[in-house]
DNA sequence: CTACAGTATCTGGTACGCCATAATACGATT
DNA sequence: AATCGTATTATGGCGTACCAGATACTGTAG
């Protein structure tokens, strides 16, 4: 449309600022384990890492601070957040709440847009499963959910589940690779945008609680099994 | 116990840092309307009106900022946050299932402490209502659902709720002064304790879904009537 | 070998300066 | 006089240097 035509035409200015660069650089590093719970962050460090003075630095740890990805020891500095057992099941638990909210909101609108963009986010995640590329799968599972959301605009909420995985995401890249979950996971979910289809909110709700309950049960018994090692 | 002992003990040091202080202060000012939605938020003023530096000022935008309290435009700087008529019932929606689901667990727990703990909230409420005291209203109401939440160990969906709630408080502030309102709001939450006292997890959870229901409905009125004057 | 002092490290916090951008005011040219 | 270009101002973005206080480490003296 128009937008896409003006933004064709505009300079392209790179709009992010060196803080927000920064900021998505440490939050991926800390996603993908680069930085492992429980390790310092000194800020020192992470200028000459980063390339952007202790200003930066200190801005971005504050929000990921408030992000609930780094704590803050008082008078040690920041580290990487541990997440305990307890946390990522209630976390498991709000999304459920929220992500069966908005599925139920889906099935009562009963529209065919709705299920046509929620069979193709899933056809991405079957080949993303099938190609074994677990980064895809991720991302994929993602955008399902988001569509979800958006679809009926609840942006507010998915704000919320978005900001609450980035907090479990090393959780969900293991619970992904469990045994069988390339079938099982798309088959959960095929379930809610089935219910959706019929137009039955209470089992597209059911559906997506059923979903995250077992994502939540495979996270645990990874956690639980790994403590040890730690 | 022994952690009362030591907390007697301890010198009584702030503990808590500047910038913490300066974030208290910042957000309390846009809570309770000292800076209004749309306010630009001038770096060196607040610096000036706090007596900190720009530093600390940064971070304080910054954490306000990922509270959604804060918006930056982009070369134009950070400004109060506006609120819209749909976020804000996006928020209410959020609540209800939240508080929904922490009245269900409550109910499902049977436990006279909670019961007990939740009455007193509850009578706080109601004096403060007698007594015309608006601000202990908003306090007794958020303490009131933190021991909903807290009671069944689920304090970070409490935390959700908290972070969310900031951003909707001036419209809670003409919420509780809506006509009759002190009558039918502490009516609305005994229900949710009378279903919780009975074990009822169904009827928790749908009392607490029509508390936030009828607040967003006032909030809803409030809001498209103010929106003119505006 | 222990105790104590000194030192290095690090965060919290401050001050100051530089640059880029946006808006506005002002002045010059046509 | 209208318009265009330029200077000024306001402000955010970013960097650097510095100091204070807490903590951890280390080496030396008794």
């Amino acid at each position: 449309m128009s937008g896409a035509l003006k933004d064709a035409i505009r300079v392209e200015r790179p709009a992010k600022t060196l803080r927000e660069l920064a900021l998505d650089k440490v939050r991926e590093a800390i996603v993908n384990g680069y930085f492992r719970p429980g390790d310092r962050l000194v800020e020192r460090d992470l200028c000459a890492q980063l390339g952007v003075s202790r200003t930066v630095v200190r801005e971005v740890l504050r929000h990921l601070e408030s992000e609930g990805l780094v704590a803050n020891l008082p008078n040690k500095g920041p580290i990487v957040a541990q997440l305990d057992i307890d946390e990522a099941k209630q976390i498991y638990e709000i999304r459920g709440a929220l992500e069966g909210m908005a599925a139920r909101l889906c099935a009562e609108r009963r529209s065919p847009e709705i299920v046509a963009a929620l069979e193709e986010s899933l056809a991405g995640i079957r080949n993303s499963y099938r190609d074994n590329d677990m980064a895809a799968v991720l991302t994929n599972t993602s955008s399902f959910y988001q569509t979800l959301f958006t679809m009926v605009d609840r942006n507010v909420a998915w704000g919320v589940v978005n900001l609450l995985t980035v907090r479990i995401n090393h959780l969900r890249s293991m619970t992904i690779k469990t045994e069988r979950r390339g079938i099982e996971g798309p088959l959960q979910m095929s379930k809610i945008v089935d219910a959706i289809r019929r137009g039955d909110g209470e089992g597209a709700y059911q559906a997506a609680m059923d979903h995250v309950a077992a994502a939540s049960a495979i996270a645990e018994a990874v956690l639980s099994a790994k403590k040890p090692a730690d």
